[in-house]
DNA sequence: TTGTGTTTTACGACCTCC
DNA sequence: GGAGGTCGTAAAACACAA
């Protein structure tokens, strides 16, 4: 199979064989251990073929050359053809399995560290949602407070004018609200969120923990307004 | 020095494309 | 069918705390 064919190769003789030794070792910023697992090369891992007859180690790191080269190449195209593939393991003293190998891998990474960043990214858009739907709610609990006192004010003019013997038709926006019958309020929903008792508008709200007290669920995303959020960090 | 967590190298299985 | 891709995983090499 290939394993045998791995390390059967050409890399095999290259000067990478001294990557892990003492002098490439000490030029990096990190000392860096040898620690001797030979008691395991022999050990029946069902992996049979590991040595090359020589009992050459499984694995050999590639120097920094190697990996440098290998970089650069990855940087200018992230797939390999089998032309540019021989020629960089000819460059490189290496077998092509390995170049290729090495690529796979390097994808992978690569791919891995994008996700990792486009997680990050979304997590941060989802705070910000968070916080925002949380000013959004408090927002609301403050109008409703508002309409409340107008409302009992209304109220309250109503049934002074009405005592005076006049029938109120000057009450404009008083009858405008009135009309409304029981009140537009009632139609709100307050959802769940609860008043921070520090929370007085943005700028506020830091950790997350404030943000949990303000807003317990997360639910409810397909909320225009956390949609218009979200297109204002350019994330839809 | 050693135990443990992380990174790197390598492989097999499976898939797609030509 | 072969070459090269992704995905999942094993294991060596390595870093580092205790």
């Amino acid at each position: 199979m290939d394993k045998q064919q791995v390390f059967g190769s050409s890399y095999v003789d290259m000067p990478f064989f001294a990557a892990n030794g003492t002098a490439q070792g000490e030029s990096r910023p990190r000392a860096r251990r040898r620690r001797r697992r030979a008691a395991r090369c022999g050990g029946g891992d069902g992996d049979g073929g590991d040595m090359d007859g020589g009992g050459d180690p499984k694995k050999r790191r590639l120097t920094d050359e190697q990996v440098h080269g290998l970089e650069l190449s990855f940087r200018e195209e992230r797939k390999l053809e089998t032309g540019r593939k021989v020629h960089l393991a000819a460059e490189l003293g290496l077998d092509p399995k390995q170049v290729a190998v090495w690529f796979q891998n390097r994808r992978a990474r690569h791919k891995s560290k994008l996700m990792e960043e486009e997680f990050a990214k979304l997590k941060h858009a989802h705070d910000a949602a968070i916080l925002h739907k949380c000013h959004l709610e408090n927002e609301l609990l403050r109008l409703k407070e508002r309409l409340g006192a107008t409302e009992e004010e209304v109220r309250r003019l109503r049934s002074a004018a009405g005592s005076h013997g006049a029938s109120g038709n000057g009450g404009d926006a008083a009858d405008a609200v009135g009309a409304c019958g029981g009140s537009p309020s009632s139609s709100f929903s307050t959802g769940t969120c609860q008043q921070h008792p520090g929370f007085s508008g943005a700028g506020q709200l830091g950790p997350d923990d404030e943000l949990m007290m303000c807003v317990p669920e997360y639910g409810g995303y397909a909320d225009s307004s956390v949609v218009e959020w979200f297109s204002l960090y350019g994330l839809i």
